[in-house]
DNA sequence: AAACGATGACTGACCGTCAGTCATACAGTA
DNA sequence: TACTGTATGACTGACGGTCAGTCATCGTTT
């Protein structure tokens, strides 16, 4: 066959992505990494020149989708134009609706055979969440809108209990217990926080 | 070879035993059903007499594993010398002690080899736990201890942040942080149980 | 400008492993 | 003896991963 030698920025870019919509698609244990070079007409060698292993390529995926969510909410805890309490809120409302956009890539996580795949997904998100908002928590502190004693734990506490529960399959077809999820977010964040002349509000 | 018939149930039981030590010992993937068939001096097919597939096997061991724990849970909350309020504490001490006694266990379900396993586990945990814990809410809410408008979804929240954090690896190694992380806790169980008379207290 | 390495991207046949299958055989019982 | 449920183990197909070797590209030498 044609060998084709291609810089190896986009190889890698092209390996990444075929693999992304693969998992995708077919589900993670259900992709072989033959249906990957298929794809691209490269012989199965040169995806183990780029990547060490099939989960070192999954790991490479998942950090290409955190990285949307990431700047997302970089985006809204920077928002100078209104208090720390208002931007964690809009942050938190912002991943709640990045969530909640995609019903049934939750299902999909939640088959047996993405389990590698969501759990790298769930460790990403907290691990790279998590220090924004508890940086802005911290700011909110040092401005008297907020009094959190520890803002990463306090943080981590409320991030893996988000993360986590509106992964939920079902999360977004019964419309009454999601109603009731937010409800008792919202009372819980505003127990947990209690921002000066701030209420929390959930709205996705 | 010499075959042996046994009663369907110690077949299972020892299948279950089997699977269940090979699991912990090598890793979920890294048991093959071949091992734990050798081990019990059986066919391969015998495994699959019983068991549809590898992961219903792991099924039946993680539901095994969780019925420890749900026991305790029931135990604790079915203390009638204390209030409601006291028995959630000591319920919450239960399962964080059950999971802390166990350093190298939870090290070892977060490596990507036991992700399947780790996913059942959690997600068994919460099933079976939170059922109780908003029982005995909704019964402290009934006697005034309480005042939680929704007590499954926010014994859910503090469920899964639990299991969640307190299954993360180097909790038990590293001292500050654990610290932290109780001290946190308590302040947040008792910002949103807002128990009458009483303050719950984490000490493991 | 042509020939010559050197480098590193790329190849694909091959290997070992493993979950799952199935035709067959045996044990207990009625 | 016939029947039913339990047990066997060789076999299959698919998959992740390897590796010795090939080829394209490019700077250097003649």
């Amino acid at each position: 066959m044609k060998r084709i030698t291609k810089v190896p920025e986009e190889r890698r870019r092209e390996l990444i992505d075929t693999a992304e919509r693969l998992f995708m698609e077919k589900g993670y244990e259900h992709t072989a990494i033959s249906d990957i070079v298929k794809e691209l007409n490269i012989a199965q060698g040169t995806l183990y020149y780029y990547f060490r292993s099939k989960e070192d390529i999954l790991e490479a995926v998942v950090d290409k989708s955190i990285a949307v969510l990431e700047q997302n909410v970089i985006l809204l805890t920077q928002d100078e134009g209104i208090d720390e309490a208002a931007r964690l809120n809009a942050a938190i409302n912002g991943i709640l609706g990045f969530v909640s956009q995609r019903n049934d890539f939750i299902d999909f996580l939640h088959q047996d055979i993405n389990a590698v795949m969501h759990a790298k997904l769930e460790k990403a998100t907290v691990e790279r969440i998590v220090p924004i908002l508890s940086d802005l928590v911290a700011k909110g502190n040092a401005m008297g809108r907020f009094n959190i004693e520890n803002p990463t734990e306090t943080v981590l506490f409320l991030s893996t209990a988000l993360v986590y529960i509106f992964h939920q399959p079902d999360i977004n077809t019964d419309q009454q217990r999601r109603e009731k999820l937010c409800q008792s977010l919202e009372t819980i964040l505003n127990r947990v926080l209690v921002a000066k002349n701030y209420s929390f509000m959930i709205n996705i």
